[in-house]
DNA sequence: TTACCACTACCTAAATATAGGTATTTTAAT
DNA sequence: ATTAAAATACCTATATTTAGGTAGTGGTAA
């Protein structure tokens, strides 16, 4: 028995969805919500195995439910309800925990089959999101989705570079040839930028970010 | 026309690609090879949309052949041919490089269909694979494969996460009811075990090596 | 019970980093 | 050609980290 909880603000839709699931040997629709907030009151209860999410909803979007509901069960398995598959956020819900989705026009059938496959360890999608997810994947730790709101400059990326391959400011002016006042002066506007205090804070966000 | 190469080296699976390919309006297939070398050497003058690449090759494995072609031709795609589809080969060369695979038993009509797909930009593969795809590019940057050879203690970690998430001795010393000068004496043994002599270089290694 | 390890804590001393002000030169852009 | 931004450099002063020695306590394994 498949437990499902549904995420969808649209009646028709939600009510579809639970009189299929419920009324399918094997499959079991525990609870359905309209909004976001009074499922993650409710999931820990629930408890199950598919949690079918619209992302388009009303109040917290799906992305940030998304991201709430695997604080609360890391292991729960996240399915996306979207009307187009090319839509940039079903890649930004894969990202942020979901394991596939779903196009709300796909025939009873599939979408079951769907579901019974997510349950299974799979991870139903289209090819077109399947080639995004790999590329992002083939380029991780390249960080090339966020965009740096952190403007250093060439010299302060060098300076930071320097640190994060752990390098003191003694050593750091030396390998540049510069004065350590200067490396000193370049911190001072490097951790102002970044608003931290201190190398640690500066590396961690440096390798996070993927300033350097 | 969708142009294809084949790499294959059993010949009755390579001649009967080649015979579907060139016998279906809209695809040609402009070359077979049965290992990876002779491949390499034309690839670039075959210039194809699609190479089918076998993974269980004679000679240079498909693995290590998906990430020289990708050198000479970086905008080609790659399509994986294997026999079984939960093969941790499958993955390996989706890291390499290849956009998806498909399955040699796989119908002709789907087998084309999938051809059509990855030419226009999708990634034909199984929702098992993609969730494994999906999985890893999640975690990406966690480094969970790679195992801890620092045998730091339980307490060491934490004072040491206290440091990664930018915090000075001070507030580590506070945040976990003990001296400032209990923090040092843990620092003085966490960089000797680390084999570092400053903050920004256990941060490093810290996040590097997955320690916290 | 002895020996060892992890954790706690204090001491001294030296090295390094943080924070501020200021000024000159170089580079890039209007 | 003028301006603005970036990079260079020195100053003072304070705060923090690094490095060493030493020692008591609690738990655990030989």
């Amino acid at each position: 028995m498949i437990k499902v909880v549904v995420v969808e603000d649209d009646n028709e839709i939600r009510e579809g969805l639970r009189i299929l699931i419920d009324g399918t040997d094997g499959y079991s629709c525990i609870n359905t919500y309209s909004e976001c907030t009074s499922m993650l009151k409710n999931i820990e209860k629930n408890n199950p195995d598919i949690l079918l999410m619209d992302i388009g909803l009303p109040g917290m979007n799906g992305i940030e439910g998304i991201k709430k509901v695997k604080v609360i069960l890391p292991e729960i398995t996240i399915l996306v309800l979207t009307i187009y598959e090319e839509n940039e956020l079903v890649f930004d819900a894969l990202c942020a925990g979901a394991s596939g989705y779903l196009i709300k026009k796909t025939p009873p059938s599939k979408l079951l089959e769907a579901i019974k496959e997510a349950s299974n360890g799979g991870s139903p999608m289209s090819s077109h999101i399947a080639r995004k997810v790999i590329e992002s994947f083939q380029k991780k730790g390249k960080n090339l989705d966020k965009k740096n709101e952190y403007v250093l400059t060439k010299r302060e990326k060098e300076i930071l570079g320097g640190l994060v391959e752990g390098n003191n400011f003694k050593a750091i002016a030396d390998s540049l040839f510069i004065s350590v006042e200067t490396v000193r002066f370049h911190f001072r506007n490097i951790y102002k930028k970044l608003h931290v205090h201190s190398q640690s804070e500066a590396v961690v966000k440096a390798i996070k970010e993927g300033i350097v």
